[in-house]
RNA sequence: GUCCCCAUCGUCUAGCCCGGUUAGGACAUAAGAUUUUCAUUCUUACGACCAGGGUUCGAAUCCCUGUGGGGACGCCA
């Protein structure tokens, strides 16, 4: 759908944002989520996204740790407009590579008495005014900024808030989306902006994310602060992010899982939350089995291979054979980490039968003597629905039961679990053979 | 310690700006219905306006105080 007066509108958009990490060697949620804000933001208004590197840290192997920041961005779908591989008019894109910037910048702070030395540093001088921040998340917070601030070390590099402000001014930065935890470093920071006589960018602060136990923000350490642990477990990346688009804002609509151009056109900053989110799991993993039920069958099946592979199932030549199992168990995957257990039967005569689930099983009456009536039929019955389940109510009636009362136990012996795929189609894919095989062996065991 | 921000079910949140709702939705939990198993789905239940003062005929909504939670005060970013 071509819509003109969008299409004039995005065109005339002047929204530059900026996503500024420094490789750690993690993508933290609360940094993805911050990067999906300023995403979010710039595809709204047709703005462009850049990718800043804040790689002052000469000590740390910086390739290794950009590769994860870069791989997590990509696999959230977040695409930037300028930056590392892509390039753009206002590069470098590495702070590591702007010292010369930096040096004219703190010579401009010089000449206009704002920068003095001491202890070999270099420090800023505030002019200790009471500032208004007009926040578009916060509204107006009066603050004033007291102390005088470090911009250069005294082994001659730059600080970040220094850095910071002037790379925005250089990249001509409209907007300023950010965490939170930023919120009275904003302060020192305008007054940059005010030194170098640079217009002041719209700040946006967002909430940020807690512990989902616990006291604090989200860290490092929590389980499931890092992106890369989703992309281990194989989430899906449109589930991730829908999670996370929600966690500090909101369409105002009771929507939640929905394509992400439709959380694009809604986002807007008066949608966002004031106040702190508490991460929860739970929620990401609902988010996560709604879009793995809904996955188009060619990708699940990609993925699901994928998984299997990882797990050390050895999948047989026959993609028919493969692809009808997939098929099959995708409506009952609730998450890739515990795939290979829901389909490990179809692919190996050596499958574990489980305790609790032969619990269950045997409170429908004893298996082992289930599966002796139901032996004969499955031997000599033709092995398609129709006839099996003729057959098993046959045999049912005569017992004054139903024909559901056999299933558990057939379940059971064919794949040791109580749950999982559909029965019948389940028999109709594993073959006769291998069920009567199962059921032979599942009677000489439960005995 | 100083400063800043926030405050609705266990969790994420709508409602608040512009006072009048049986305070809505989602996750989780429980029960029931549907189902040819297991699931799905559907229905229902459970469950909240932090406290105290104002203002008002009337406060979740406006104001103040307290309490609680979070953050910032680095030659980290």
């Amino acid at each position: 759908m071509f819509n003109i007066a969008e299409y004039i509108f995005k065109k005339m958009s002047k929204v530059r944002v900026r996503f500024a990490p420094s490789p750690t060697g993690f993508f933290h949620i609360g940094s993805a989520r911050t990067a999906l804000f300023n995403w979010l933001y710039a595809r709204h208004t047709g703005g462009m996204f850049v990718l800043r590197i804040e790689d002052t840290d000469d000590e740390r192997n910086r390739q290794e740790y950009l590769d994860v920041l870069e791989d997590g961005m990509r696999w959230l779908g977040l695409d930037w407009d300028e930056g590392p591989e892509v390039g753009g008019g206002y590069g470098p894109y590495f702070q590591s590579q702007r010292a010369d910037i930096y040096r004219k910048y703190l010579d401009i702070l010089r000449s206009k008495g704002r920068a003095y030395d001491k202890d070999g540093a270099v420090f800023f001088k505030v002019s200790g005014k009471k500032q208004v921040l007009h926040d578009a998340v916060y509204g107006d917070v009066e603050r004033t900024e007291e102390k005088d601030f470090p911009i250069f070390r005294s082994n001659g590099t730059p600080v970040f808030h220094f850095v910071n402000v002037v790379d925005d001014i250089c990249m001509e930065i409209s907007h300023v989306i950010r965490g939170q935890d930023h919120l009275t470093n904003t302060n020192k920071h305008i007054e940059l902006f005010e030194a170098f006589d640079a217009p002041v960018p719209q700040y946006a602060h967002i909430p940020l994310i807690l512990k989902s136990q616990g006291q604090g923000k989200m860290s490092k350490r929590d389980r499931g602060a890092l992106i890369e642990e989703y992309q281990q477990k194989l989430f899906l990346p449109e589930a991730v992010r829908n999670y996370l688009c929600l966690l500090g804002w909101n369409p105002k609509n009771d929507a939640e899982i929905m394509p992400i151009e439709e959380i694009i056109r809604l986002f807007d900053f008066r949608g966002i939350i004031k106040s702190n989110a508490r991460f929860d799991e739970r929620k990401m993993a609902h988010f996560n089995t709604e879009y793995l039920r809904a996955l188009a069958p060619g990708k699940f099946d990609a993925l699901a291979r994928r998984r299997a592979q990882e797990a050390g199932i050895a999948l047989p030549s026959d993609a028919k054979y493969v692809d009808s199992v997939f098929e099959l168990c995708q409506p009952k995957t609730s998450n890739m980490e515990t795939f290979p257990a829901l389909v490990g039967y179809f692919f190996s005569d050596d499958y574990a039968f489980d305790d609790v689930a032969l619990s269950k099983v045997q409170k429908k009456g004893d298996p082992a003597e289930r599966l002796k009536l139901v032996r004969p039929i499955i031997e000599k019955v033709p092995f398609d629905h129709d006839s099996l389940y003729a057959a098993l109510s046959e045999l049912a009636e005569g017992r004054g039961e139903k024909p559901t009362d056999y299933f558990p136990a057939i379940r059971f012996a064919v794949s040791g679990q109580s749950g999982g795929a559909d029965l019948f189609p389940m028999l109709e894919i594993l073959g006769r053979e291998k069920v009567l095989g199962r059921i032979d062996r599942a009677i000489e065991r439960l005995q």
